[in-house]
DNA sequence: ATAGAAAGCTAACATCCGTCAATAGACGCT
DNA sequence: AGCGTCTATTGACGGATGTTAGCTTTCTAT
C-alpha cells in the first residue's frame, strides 16, 4: 500500500452513466436509478491505499462507490483491522449521514472512483422520494447482514476457509451487479489485505493461501483468485448465499411509494 | 438452556408505559415516543431458549424488546454461533420487514417480554412519520456499528478480553438506556453463551473467566459479573465507547420533518 | 536497465485454543 | 430431601495461529 495520488481529479459530470449497476439497483424502477445518477454533484478518483473517509469525521456530503474496491478499517494498538468491504454501487457512508460521525475509516483498496451526494440532497430525497429512501435503507440493512455473516465466519471457520469464504463472497456480490466476465476473480488486495479482513496474521494468510493452492481448490497471486471449480470452493467455505438476499427485487406493497 | 413454557401469555395491552426506554428514546421527541408505543399490538413473552424468530420465516408483525435478554443466533454444522445481543428497547427484526425474510434465528436468553407491530402498521408510520422512520434506520445503523466493533473484537482480542469487552460493551449500552443501577452486571447468560458470541469453545470460555478473576479484573459467576473497577475492566479490554454513539440526542435538521 | 521498495515465502519456536475425558457443583423437579 | 440435568471446572494432548527472522520474487520509479 503506497499512497501516491490523492484526488487524481474532481469533476462535475459527465457520470458514466451506469455506476448505479449496483445493490441499489435491486430494489428500484430505472426512473429511480436515473433520478440517483443525477444526485451525484461530483465524481472523485483516489489512489491505491488513500484514506477516503476518516473516523470522527463529520461529513457534509455521502459518497458512492463507481469503481473499485474499498475497506472499512480501524486503527488500533498500530495495528489495522477491516470490518468490511465495498463494491460499485455500494454507498459507503450512509451512517455519516445519519449518525453524522464516522466510527472508522475507508480507504481505498486499488485505484477507485466515487461519486458524492451532499446531504443536503440527501435529506431532499428522504422527503419527497420515499421508494429510493426505502432502497437506501434496504442497502445498510443488507451491510448489516454481511457484517453478521463476518462474525459467523470469524466465530466458526480457520484461515483457510475464512479465505475462500471471503472470495465466494466477493464472487456473488459481483455477480450480483453484473460485473463477472471470467472465471478468475481479480482483486487488488495483498495477502496483508486478506489478513486483517480474515483476523490472522499476514504470515499465515500466506500459509492459507499455500493451503488452498496445495488443496487444488485455487490459486491466489497477488489478491487475484483463479480456480477451475467455485462450487469445490464455496463447499470447502461452506459458503451459503442466503445472506445477499440476491433473490432479485423485493415484491413489495406498492403503498409504499 | 431448556426450553420450558413458549408462550406465557399474549395480551393486548396494558403496557409497561417505559417500555421504550431504549435506543429510540435518545432521536425521539416523547410524542414519538408514545406514538410508537400504541403502536405496539401485543404483548408475549417468552422462556429460556426458545427461538422467538426462526431463519427464513416471514413475517407479517416486527418485534421490540420489551424485557430481558435476545440473541441473534445461527447454526451450522450442529453448531450455534451468536453474533448478536440485544437489549430493552431495541427492534430485533426490523430487517424482517425490510428484506421480507430473516437469516438468522432470534432466541431468548432467560425470560424475555416482546412487543409486535404489524408490517401493515409500519408502512403507515413510515410515510405518516418520517421522524420515526428516520429512527428506526438510525436504530439499524447502529446495530451495523456494533456488529463492526464484534468483527474487530473478534480480530484483534483473545478469549479474556473478547469476554471482557463483552460486558463492557453491555454495561454502557445498559447506561445509555438507564438500566444500571449497581456496580454488579447480571445476565442469564451461561460460558456457552459467553463462548458462542466470542468464537471460543466453552472450555476456553471457562478459562478466560478463570483468568479475569485471577488477574482481579472480574468475576463472573452465572452470568453475572462482579467488579471493583469498570475502568480497569474497560481498559483491559480496550474498550472505546466511541461507536455505540451515545453522545446523546443528535442535532438533526428540522426540515426532515 | 537498474536499484529500491513492496510483496510473497519459509523455518523455528512459543502461545492460544480445541478436543476429549472426567469430576464437581448448582439448580429444578418430584 | 433426593435425584437428574445442566453448568462449571480441571488436566492432558494436539492442532492452529502469532511472532521473529531471513530470504526471494515482483513491481515500480528513475
Amino acid at each position: 500500500m503506497h499512497a501516491t495520488t490523492d484526488k487524481v481529479r474532481a469533476v462535475r459530470y459527465p457520470l458514466t452513466g451506469d455506476f448505479l449497476a449496483g445493490r441499489l439497483r435491486q430494489n428500484l424502477r430505472s426512473e429511480d436509478l436515473t433520478y440517483i445518477e443525477n444526485l451525484v454533484e461530483s465524481v472523485e478518483e483516489h489512489g491505491d491505499g488513500t484514506c477516503i473517509l476518516e473516523r470522527g469525521a463529520r461529513t457534509e456530503c455521502s459518497t458512492i462507490l463507481i469503481e473499485g474496491y474499498v475497506f472499512r478499517t480501524i486503527e488500533s494498538g498500530g495495528k489495522r483491522f477491516i470490518t468490511g468491504v465495498h463494491l460499485p454501487g455500494d454507498f459507503i457512508d450512509l451512517h455519516g449521514f445519519a449518525l453524522k460521525r464516522l466510527d472508522h475509516n475507508v480507504v481505498a483498496a486499488g485505484k477507485v472512483r466515487v461519486g458524492c451526494v451532499s446531504h443536503a440532497t440527501l435529506r431532499r430525497v428522504m422527503m419527497d422520494r420515499p421508494g429510493v429512501a426505502r432502497a437506501m435503507w434496504f442497502a445498510t440493512l443488507l451491510d448489516a447482514a454481511i457484517h453478521r455473516k463476518w462474525i459467523q465466519t470469524l466465530e466458526q471457520l480457520d484461515a483457510p476457509r475464512r479465505i475462500a469464504h471471503l472470495y465466494a463472497e466477493l464472487r456473488t456480490r459481483l455477480e450480483l451487479i453484473g460485473r463477472v466476465n471470467s472465471r478468475a476473480l481479480r482483486t487488488p488486495f495483498t495477502q496483508f489485505d486478506m489478513a486483517d479482513m480474515c483476523g490472522v496474521s499476514a504470515i499465515h494468510a500466506n500459509r492459507a493461501v499455500g493451503k488452498l493452492k496445495e488443496m487444488e481448490i485455487a490459486e491466489i497471486r497477488r489478491g487475484d483468485l483463479y480456480t477451475d471449480d467455485w462450487d469445490l470452493l464455496k463447499k470447502f467455505a461452506r459458503f451459503d448465499p442466503d445472506y445477499l438476499y440476491g433473490e432479485g427485487p423485493l415484491k413489495l406493497e406498492d403503498d409504499w411509494d
